[in-house]
DNA sequence: ACTCTGACGGAAT
DNA sequence: GATTCCGCCAGAG
């Protein structure tokens, strides 16, 4: 069985995000093993970019592995989720960064 | 069907 | 730590 997941991928990405508690981040590398797409990180990006308003999906919660945010373009909507991030109790660096050692979202916590 | 780009990651140099 | 190259795949034209 294991389904199919034809182009259910977006579905379990979407599914891993929303697993990620507050106050806790997780990498795009990380969500994608964990929804099964380990080399396939990119689609995180692209499955979140294209993610409509809608959606209770934490996208903020999600950052790149250097633990910085991903700019899209728009500097604002980096600005936003930092602040997103910090209203969680995350803090960053001088660099938009945060400390993934601390911060990173782990199932076993 | 083909090409290019893209919220990325990781290993090698 | 920075740079380079590769992999992997989904949208858009």
């Amino acid at each position: 069985m294991e389904s199919k997941d034809e182009s259910g991928n977006a579905a379990k990405l979407l599914a891993v995000v929303l697993q990620i508690p507050k106050g806790s981040v997780g990498t795009y590398g990380q969500i994608a093993k964990l929804a099964g797409l380990s080399r396939n990180a990119r689609q995180v990006g692209t499955v979140l970019n294209r993610l409509p308003e809608d959606s209770d999906v934490p996208w903020h919660r999600v950052v790149n592995a250097q633990g910085k945010i991903s700019d899209r373009g728009d500097g604002v909507f980096a600005g936003l989720q930092r602040q997103m991030l910090e209203s969680e109790g995350i803090e960053f660096d001088d660099d938009s960064k945060l400390n993934l050692s601390v911060h990173q979202w782990r199932e076993c916590d």
